[in-house]
DNA sequence: ATTAATGTATTATTTATATATAACACTAAT
DNA sequence: ATTAGTGTTATATATAAATAATACATTAAT
């Protein structure tokens, strides 16, 4: 995996994880797959994934039976509540950092259109 | 100040002081504040706002003259560019992430009107 | 020459991250 | 009961980031 170095990386595998799960990929009450299997599967320390788990489980989007696995949350109101903070935070980032360094509302929606466009 | 802890401070730091040159807060050519009263000024370790200053110069957004004092690059094409690229950077951010979580083109751009509406 | 202000460097310490390695604890299937 | 697969914990080590404290080096003004 291509882990940047200004975030800590079990804090961006769980980006990864959230994503599969707001995307559908992984499902309501789905497995997730084991933490041994994840540290394989992204390249980190066993130590490093079961970080990212217990941290996505002490946030209830996904939950564990010890011996058995974890799984997705199967409320799906959460993963909806997930979705919506992730965009928020998105546009949060982009909209104060645009105006930050000097862009006007009307210029954002411009640069965006002719982004999209491209 | 308040400096979040996914991104190493003399990072977040260095961003401030960008922005400040870009919005012309700091003008090309101009003095930058003694390292010792930006260390006072951010909360922060000497040796933590040297470390930001340097890799600044190593940019060559500002340079340095031992015994005197820091100053922003007088070359307004590199302000440019630097604007530029953080620019860039934001948006690619921006988009990006919210296709990796689902958005199509079309109600990306929505949401960013929304947004802006507000 | 001295002084004050500047940038720069050194050494030691602490904390958070990540790794390596090993073990423990629980569950389901055999 | 045993086994294989799961989550969980523990110990030691390495590294990067940040701090604290101190000192050195250069420049401009006096």
């Amino acid at each position: 995996m291509n882990f940047n170095t200004t975030a800590p990386i079990y804090i961006q595998i769980m980006d990864l994880i959230k994503r599969d799960i707001v995307t559908g990929v992984l499902t309501p009450g789905g497995r997730v797959d084991s933490v041994r299997a994840l540290s394989e599967k992204f390249g980190v320390n066993l130590n490093t994934m079961q970080r990212a788990c217990s941290e996505l489980e002490r946030q209830g989007i996904i939950y564990t039976q010890r011996g058995v696995g974890s799984f997705v949350t199967e409320d799906e109101k959460v993963i909806q509540a997930l979705k919506q903070a992730m965009s928020e935070d998105l546009i949060r980032i982009f909209i104060t950092g645009m105006e930050s360094i000097g862009y006007q509302k009307t210029d954002i929606l411009e640069i965006v259109r002719k982004e999209l466009m491209k």
